[in-house]
DNA sequence: AATTTCCGCTACTAATTAGTAGATATTATT
DNA sequence: AATAATATCTACTAATTAGTAGCGGAAATT
């Protein structure tokens, strides 16, 4: 029992460090993007070496890789802790307010949509695919079913409301927003689904 | 006069090839980002070496630029054929109709919401934000008209519709329409039409 | 206390790429 | 035709950065 205390305390550490850096790997992607974030940066930002940070991921594709399945896993849990009683059309509206929500926090980049050399990264990377394969299938799930109550326009394809739906998580309105109104985030989050659902029209 | 023609040809064949160059920088920029866009690439894709390159511009930062301000000047141009008789937002609408299109044809990246590093850059391009905060009054002022018409939900703050129609020019959903639907560029565009004006609610 | 094991670090390699020096070809001038 | 001027290219430099070799020190074991 005290040498697999002993493993199981060291493999908790390990764990916890792990989390640090998928923590500061997931920051800094969001604020210089793939291609600027190096590796150092990285190391730097969690207070170990380089090296270290090669025992943990096996190489940057890997790294972001991981930090973006923790995003995914994020918005499948989420879904998972809803109501089932909740029409789709709230769970869509609740889902992507938890998206825009997380996004002002800490910085959620989803990265996919800003880079074809990081999307196609990502289409290699079978962890990543088979995750959002399983949040995609749930999501047009709902997508379809508040098609037939209505709530979303069922004259619309529903790969275009999948689509705008995703873009939205990652719209640049919000960054400006925060960057140049006086908005606090809530209103940012508010006004930002008022106009993804509702439209400019109103 | 001799002189003054054989002068005033060579300036035609440089402008021409400056041309080519931008033409190829909107092309690549488009494809790749800028990041992985190197200063090679564009060499070759225009026939010419880098050295030759840089008669024309001085930096990849300038480049990028002058590729950028042509584009914003293209989007000042089409705004000023328009009818004067149109709304304001039927004008809107035009305006992002022509930016959807050419998008769709040549790969326009109005890269500024993309990532960090080249907002900034554009930032300290005085030539840039001059022609950026041109066009962004005459827009400015079609929002605000067309809310007061009513056309345009003038409940909303306005900087909120301004900056979600930026985002509907580079919203990803139309790659993604691109590349995984079997609509043709005129469906997409009108979908993306009708998703950004009137939400995906209906 | 001596020895072994393992962890993390410093200091490197190799590859990429923005930008340039200087050689070479081409055109214009006498 | 000979020379001057200009344009374009090949081949470099310097800087950055992903990824690694191998050393030094701490902890575990005897």
């Amino acid at each position: 029992m005290s040498i697999f205390s002993k493993l199981s305390f060291k493999d908790q550490a390990f764990k916890l460090r792990e989390n640090a850096i998928l923590d500061a790997t997931t920051s800094i992607l969001g604020s210089k993007g793939y291609d600027l974030m190096t590796m150092d940066d990285v190391a730097n930002a969690v207070g170990i070496s380089k090296p270290s940070l090669y025992k943990h991921f096996k190489s940057k594709e890997d790294l972001v890789g991981e930090a973006l399945i923790r995003l995914i896993d994020g918005a499948i849990d989420f879904l998972a802790q809803l109501d089932d009683e909740l029409p789709p059309f709230e769970k869509l509206k609740s889902l992507l307010e938890w998206a825009l929500r997380v996004r002002l926090e800490g910085g959620m980049p989803f990265l996919p949509s800003t880079s074809n050399h990081v999307r196609e990264m990502l289409m290699r990377n079978l962890k990543y695919i088979t995750r959002v394969l399983k949040l995609n299938g749930q999501i047009e799930k709902l997508v379809l079913a508040a098609q037939k109550t209505g709530d979303l326009n069922p004259e619309l394809p529903s790969d275009v409301i999948l689509f705008s739906y995703y873009s939205r998580t990652c719209d640049p309105a919000v960054e400006y927003l925060q960057r140049f109104s006086k908005m606090d985030n809530e209103a940012i989050i508010q006004h930002m689904l008022q106009v993804a659902l509702g439209g400019l029209t109103k």
